[in-house]
RNA sequence: GGGCUCUUAGCUCAGCUGGUUCAGAGCACCUGCCUUACAAGCAGGGGGUCACUGGUUCGAAUCCAGUAGGGCCCACCA
């Protein structure tokens, strides 16, 4: 077979992921080994994956390959979420442009064009994450509006409804007019913004005499039912009780006192518009004030606009100023820099807007979920993020579940009348109809119970995902559920801690008594290199299928880990994952290398002996390293530790030395030993590069049928010899030294020197084939002093000396030693003070002390050493 | 306004409970090499007064306080 110079990723990728399906390594069922279960995050339905997927879902197959590698019965359940709002926007968007208005349609024909829409797009979000190499188990495949999960959502609205959990009430919440829905506070992103202070004066009546008030939203003057001084003002006394005149409006309201009124700012005197504003809202309960609602739910002005309705608010607001300020009403306009919410789907200015919704009690169901984060039960990484998570879930707020738009899980709730209790929460119209006609003593029919219009906000389903997708929420008894539960890692962003992360603990704890998840990994936003977050709007966002068919779906998970601790911002740049294509073409040419070569029946080098058993150590220290960092969830690290093993240990030191000349066989024993080291780092790899990997393990060796290294056994640690790992160590550096020297004096390579050396006890005599091997030494022989007309250098008091034989610059060389000798006495001198300090030698512990005696010995030797060589130059 | 957090080579980050002259990695950079596994490469090399100031200590990048500048989260000042 012909083996391609370059890695072809394209040619194997989807070879290998195929072959995966086909064998079914990617499903789970129950069964004696230990689970170990990861759920998705599941993205919109209707998205396309970018950066943000890769980074997460990297981690994700990286987690769960190795998991599968270690025996455990490794469950990755994929899955989309229906998202409401996000969804129901895009759907009324195409229908915009295809010119049909929402509200022309009935409930049921938008539910046939979202769901048309959703069969079209849905799902492409999966399929990209195949290319991605995700090892889901897709028989699994989970859609938070599928039937049954449907069923988990509305029976845990039920329940929460009976036990006092989820009641409905008239509350100030956040209205979005684009989407013309209610969202949670979660889904309000407040964004400082530049605006203009209008310091407005009303007439008080009966007098001549005017009050101030200051206010950003001019308009809402058309809803004021009262002004608010605080009682403490000394500019206003005697005003409390008296009444002023809404300029424009004419309309006669009352001044009230209220020590919420800040006197510092603007007039000390505050407008009062319970309708749109949530302290407004608050002051007007506590003084029974009117409640004026000016706007629709698109935010134009209602009948209470007078003359502005139908206008939208911003247009309302320009209009009523510019009259104001023509009919002299207007005091000034001052800039002002204040904070406004906005929708985090549809970045419409939200609007405080006093409605009727649902909600749900969040204070004593969060209880458990704040404790067992805090004790570690569950834990997050980076750990210091639980500092936010404590902060939210201390001062938690009742969840506004309702939205009201159509695509979603219908709330269940019935009505029969227009009583504010004149509804039931059922299951379906029969079991409603029959509720309802107990409680209410009639014989109601269908046409008179009828449900609610509204859906639940998007995370009241996705709270329950670890649960639901395992049937948990109808049988909390079931095998699958009692197997799966609770699963083992999240990794998700940290912008949803609180939509999601948090909610699915509290339901954990409510439904199941127990954590959804041990551990939690969040990862950071994907960047471009200027810091900015990568969107679609900006354009700065690669297109991953195209980097993946660019540079391989293994370079793609490689380049994009490399630089990825937990929590941390990653700024991507495709000059990374063009470091982990050519990592990935590192190994291939190495396999390469290794696959080229004949056995023939020679003897076994003694420089390829210890190369074979320094590599052995080495690669068991450096896998103890790598489980240790796994274990820590330090995924880079582990990737790094793994890269470096690959790159540096095996082929730049090991494939080296063993290397035969070209064309030369190799000894079988030798060969054999490569390829069990292969194997090994192969295995190691795998999670980071699927693809390369199983393609490598299978043309190392013949496979039998099902021996395929996804599923084979994760790496086991051998023996370590810590003594050759450190004299090989210092064999490099002798190496390294020798390779200086060439450079330095045009030395080269290929042309065989001879070494001379006055050896120190930590000389690795062992090792001196390898040197000579790496080093190109023609001899090497043990000398007892310093050897003239040479070039040298020092290893750990050991003096190298490589004869000249031209002629070269004398003098370079003696203030090269010159040099050494300055630093080796500057340090004898530091550490002759530290030891010279009685505190430090009376304080210090002994361990630390010998460790000064004894660099303090080396130091003088040292000294010695230069000082000869210094005289040998004359 | 409240809380959290960060500031170490050009870039991205390690550096555990203070102890190898004030320090590491990857990438980038510089210098040689197209040396038959790999130029998507090989070999060698340079580069940081660990943000600033003060304190604790025999000893601080590492602990404490303050200053400056980033970031994140939360919050109803019109």
């Amino acid at each position: 077979m012909e083996i391609p110079k370059t890695y072809e990723p394209q040619k194997v990728e989807n070879k290998w992921y195929q072959h995966w399906l086909e064998k079914n390594y990617f499903h789970s069922e129950p069964d004696e080994r230990e689970p170990y279960t990861i759920m998705i995050p599941p993205p919109n339905v209707t998205g396309v994956l970018h950066m943000g997927h890769i980074l997460n879902n990297t981690i994700q197959d990286v987690l769960i390959r190795r998991a599968r590698m270690q025996g455990k019965n490794a469950c990755w359940v994929p899955g989309t979420d229906h998202a409401s709002i996000a969804t129901e926007a895009k759907v009324v968007k195409k229908l915009m442009d295809e010119g049909i208005k929402k509200s022309d349609l009935t409930r049921d024909e938008f539910m046939e064009h979202a769901w048309e829409w959703t069969n079209k797009h849905g799902g492409i979000i999966l399929d990209q994450l195949k290319k991605l190499g995700a090892s889901c188990d897709w028989e699994r495949t989970a859609f938070t509006l599928d039937d049954d999960y449907s069923e988990s959502v509305i029976d845990v609205f039920i329940d929460l409804f009976k036990k006092g959990k989820i009641y409905r009430g008239t509350r100030m919440i956040n209205w979005d007019p684009i989407a013309k829905t209610s969202v949670s506070d979660e889904e309000v992103i407040h964004k400082e913004v530049n605006s203009k202070l209008y310091n407005v004066r009303y007439q008080i009546e009966g007098t001549d005499d005017f009050l101030t008030i200051a206010t950003t939203r001019p308009e809402t003057i058309l809803g004021d039912t009262a002004i608010c001084i605080n009682p403490n003002d000394i500019r206003y006394v005697g005003l409390a009780g008296k009444k002023a005149i809404i300029p424009i409006v004419n309309r006669s309201i009352p001044i009230i006192e209220d020590e919420y009124v800040d006197m510092e700012f603007g007039t000390g005197c505050l407008k009062i518009t319970p309708a749109h504003d949530v302290n407004d809202y608050e002051i007007g309960k506590r003084h029974k004030l009117e409640t004026i609602d000016i706007l629709n739910a698109d935010g134009t002005l209602n009948d209470n606009g007078l003359h502005l309705k139908g206008m939208d608010r911003f247009e309302a607001r320009k209009v009523f100023a510019k009259e104001l300020e023509e009919k002299g009403f207007l005091v000034k306009v001052e800039d002002h820099i204040n904070k406004l919410g906005f929708s985090e789907r549809t970045d419409a200015v939200i609007e405080p807007r006093l409605s009727m919704q649902w909600f749900v009690d969040m204070k004593e169901l969060s209880k458990p979920a704040l404790d067992n984060v805090m004790d570690g039960n569950i834990k997050f990484y980076p750990d210091n993020i639980k500092n936010t998570y404590r902060h939210w879930m201390e001062n938690i707020k009742d969840w506004n579940i309702s939205r009201q738009l159509w695509w979603g899980h219908r709330i269940p709730a019935w009505y029969y009348g227009d009583g504010e209790n004149d509804f039931v929460v059922a299951k379906t119209q029969e079991e409603a109809i029959q509720l309802a006609s107990e409680k209410t003593g009639k014989n109601l029919n269908a046409n008179q119970v009828k449900q609610d219009e509204d859906v639940l906000d998007t995370w009241f389903s996705s709270w329950l995902w670890p649960i639901a997708n395992f049937g948990g929420i109808k049988d909390p008894k079931s095998k699958e559920i009692q197997y799966y539960y609770p699963t083992n890692d999240l990794v998700t962003a940290p912008e949803i801690m609180f939509f999601w992360v948090a909610r699915m603990i509290i339901a954990g704890y409510e439904y199941l008594g127990e954590k959804p998840f041990s551990n939690v990994y969040y990862t950071g936003i994907v960047r471009d290199k200027l810091g900015r977050k990568m969107s679609k709007s900006l354009g700065n966002s690669p297109d991953p299928i195209k980097l993946m068919e660019e540079y391989g779906a293994d370079g793609v998970r490689v380049g994009m880990l490399l630089t990825a601790p937990a929590g941390n911002d990653l700024p991507f740049d495709t000059s990374q994952v063009e470091q982990g294509r050519n990592f990935i073409n590192k190994i291939w040419n190495a396999f390469r290398l290794v696959s080229s070569w004949d056995i023939a029946d020679i003897e076994q080098p003694n420089s390829s002996k210890i190369a074979v058993d320094w590599f052995e150590s080495k690669l068991n220290q450096t896998l103890t390293d790598i489980n240790d960092q796994f274990d820590k969830y330090r995924i880079s690290d582990a990737l790094m530790l793994s890269y470096k093993l690959i790159w540096d240990d095996f082929c730049s030191w090991y494939l080296e030395l063993i290397k035969p000349e070209y064309q030369q066989p190799i000894d079988a024993k030798t060969k054999e030993q490569t390829i069990v080291f292969f194997e090994k780092l192969m295995r190691i790899i795998h999670p980071f590069a699927p693809f390369v990997s199983e393609e490598i393990w299978h043309l190392l060796r013949e496979r039998k049928e099902g021996e395929d290294i996804i599923v084979t056994e994760w790496a086991n640690v051998g023996e370590i010899n810590k003594q050759i790992i450190n004299d090989f160590e210092i064999a490099s550096e002798i190496i390294s030294g020798i390779r200086n020297v060439r450079k330095q004096n045009n030395l080269a390579n290929k042309k065989a020197i001879d070494l001379g050396i006055v050896k120190s006890k930590n000389h690795p005599q062992k090792m001196d084939d390898l040197i000579i091997k790496m080093g190109n030494i023609k001899s090497l022989s043990y000398i007892d002093d310093k050897m003239n007309n040479s070039f040298s250098f020092i290893v750990k008091n050991s003096s190298y000396f490589i004869p000249f034989d031209d002629t070269i610059d004398i003098d370079a060389e003696k203030a090269k030693i010159e040099e050494e000798l300055k630093y080796s006495q500057g340090f004898l001198k530091s550490v002759q003070k530290k030891l010279g300090n009685e505190r430090f030698v009376n304080n210090a512990p002994e361990s630390v002390v010998n460790a000064e005696k004894k660099k303090q010995a080396d130091a003088i030797e040292t000294i010695k050493i230069l000082e000869g060589k210094l005289a040998n130059l004359k």
